[in-house]
DNA sequence: ATTAATTACTACCTTTAAGTAGTAATATAA
DNA sequence: TTATATTACTACTTAAAGGTAGTAATTAAT
């Protein structure tokens, strides 16, 4: 019930790339304004980079600035991308609730599981700005 | 989104143990039948006994016996012991969220969220028996 | 050209969860 | 009282996530 710290990072840079004018982000600038190590930092870059969420240009007064608008990029394929997604897993793995016959609590916990995917599939990071409305 | 191997071990065992009527389990047996490395099981087993959950006596003919009613074993206290827990953690770890303002999928997150962990809370080993009633 | 500022790459280190091995302690039965 | 079947304890190994270090590649400004 909680993700895992390199999806945490992703979400808080792109969410405060969301949230700023600025045409250009800088890993130092990420870094010392989110608290989030340096080198570990570039190489989730990295990764948004290669996902197609970001483009980098290197040298001096180089950056990363987002690849697309901010609607087209989901809570969800953020987390697939950090690998951190984990559907119609049970909640007890492998055990009763996988071979055809499901658990008792399988409903009670699948049903909020499903609310909360589907949520990262519907929201992007317009949704994550400040300004943006309140979303059910 | 997902428990950890841990959890989801103890939480079969004890599904497992509910839902029998033999008065003692061993090691090697919940082992084989539930397909749990013996050894990590056999940690695991000992947790569960210093957590009060069952209790436990060696030599020939010993095993594992429920300490307790089922009723009086919540998931959530099972999730507790195993570590498992992480109330009040919101989705972006120490970003946003964490400073008195909220995202604002704050929301949207915490709710379904919530109800997982009230679910966990309200139920016991006795809703995982076969036999048990469905429960919202 | 040279320098400085940047990202990209590769390899390593650290921490934690997961899993294994061996032995000690305990209880029963023969 | 000896053998056997069990759990308990301690220490190690493995795998994966998290984090660090050094250097190469690229770009712009001087």
């Amino acid at each position: 019930m909680k993700l895992k710290a390199t999806s945490e990072y992703a979400l808080r840079i792109l969410a405060h790339m969301s949230n700023t004018n600025e045409d250009s982000h800088t890993a130092k600038g990420l870094s010392q304004t989110l608290n989030i190590p340096y080198k570990y930092l570039t190489r989730i870059m990295t990764n948004l980079g290669k996902a197609g969420f970001i483009n980098s240009t290197r040298g001096k007064n180089g950056g990363f600035i987002f690849a697309k608008p901010l609607e087209e990029i989901k809570i969800y394929d953020i987390l697939e991308v950090m690998n951190d997604v984990n559907e119609d897993v049970c909640l007890m793995g492998e055990g009763l609730c996988s071979q055809g016959e499901h658990c008792v609590l399988h409903e009670s916990w699948s049903k909020p599981k499903q609310l909360i995917e589907e949520m990262f599939k519907n929201s992007s990071l317009k949704d994550l700005q400040k300004s943006a409305p309140f979303k059910a």
